[in-house]
DNA sequence: ATGGTTGCTTAGCAA
């Protein structure tokens, strides 16, 4: 099972790229971010032309997570239905040929300190709530998306640089271990070792042009799975060209 | 260089 994710900052924009991406990847299962459309105007009908289940979670201008699926999901699961009041749409959980595939689009936090920063260190206590609660780590889970923080000084181009900032900031480092802890292993790092692989490159300043970049953008998976993944990358290729998205899709191959 | 770019929406915000 072939398994990707990708924040294509809007999906309008986007939608020739990862219809073209599906063809070349032919991903079991493809995890979006950043849809910044309402469920009624998502192109799901393209999707389906392409042999893809849509499972989606939008809203207008902002947000908006999608999950894409060769073979029919079930436990469908909109939103982390938790009793807090959030219009924020950053969460779909889907169980899919046996793995349950939770996409996520962690807040982005502005500023150490703001009032966004609080939502996104309550976003991720909430979301390691609902792995306590409602998952296991003994079951066959991925949990894959753009989580807005830099796990070490290998994910990123100036680690002191970005000491301070929502992204690398040590509390936000740490709030992210606390739900890894749990049970959860990053792909990438069980096969690549190397540091300067990065996931997403700021548009401006030609950041990507000069090779500064973050890893921010992970898939997760749980020992059962963990234990069976053959391989993972990130298709940086898609960074590159007309209209590329911020981010880099990346991937993960488990053998089952 | 307190800069720079992109997307949504239409001047300002979010990333």
């Amino acid at each position: 099972m072939k398994i990707a994710s990708w924040n294509v900052n809007s999906i309008r924009v986007r939608l020739e790229r990862a219809l073209a991406f599906l063809e070349r990847h032919e991903p079991d299962v493809l995890c979006l971010q950043e849809l910044k459309v309402t469920d009624d105007i998502f192109p799901a009908q393209d999707f389906e032309s392409a042999g893809y289940n849509v499972t989606r979670h939008g809203q207008k201008t902002y947000n908006g997570v999608a999950v894409l699926t060769r073979k029919a999901p079930s436990e469908v699961q909109i939103g982390l239905n938790d009793g807090v009041d959030d219009p924020q749409a950053r969460f779909l959980s889907v169980d899919v040929e046996g793995v349950r595939v939770i996409c996520v689009y962690v807040p982005n936090g502005q500023a150490v300190g703001s009032d966004k920063w609080q939502y996104k260190l309550a976003w991720y206590s909430r979301l390691k709530r609902h792995l306590e609660t409602r998952c296991s780590p003994d079951q066959p889970l991925v949990l894959c998306g753009d989580f807005n923080v830099a796990i070490d000084e290998r994910d990123l181009y100036d680690p002191a640089g970005w000491e301070d900032t929502v992204l690398y900031h040590p509390e936000i480092r740490e709030t992210l271990a606390g739900v890894t802890r749990w049970g959860l292993k990053d792909t990438f790092r069980l096969h690549h070792q190397d540091g300067g692989r990065y996931s997403w490159w700021d548009y401006r300043a030609g950041a990507f042009h000069k090779g500064l970049g973050l890893r921010i953008d992970f898939i997760f998976a749980t020992e059962p799975l963990a234990g069976r993944c053959t391989d993972a990358s990130i298709d940086r290729e898609e960074r590159k060209g007309k209209q590329p998205s911020d981010h880099a899709p990346v991937l993960a191959t488990f053998d089952f």
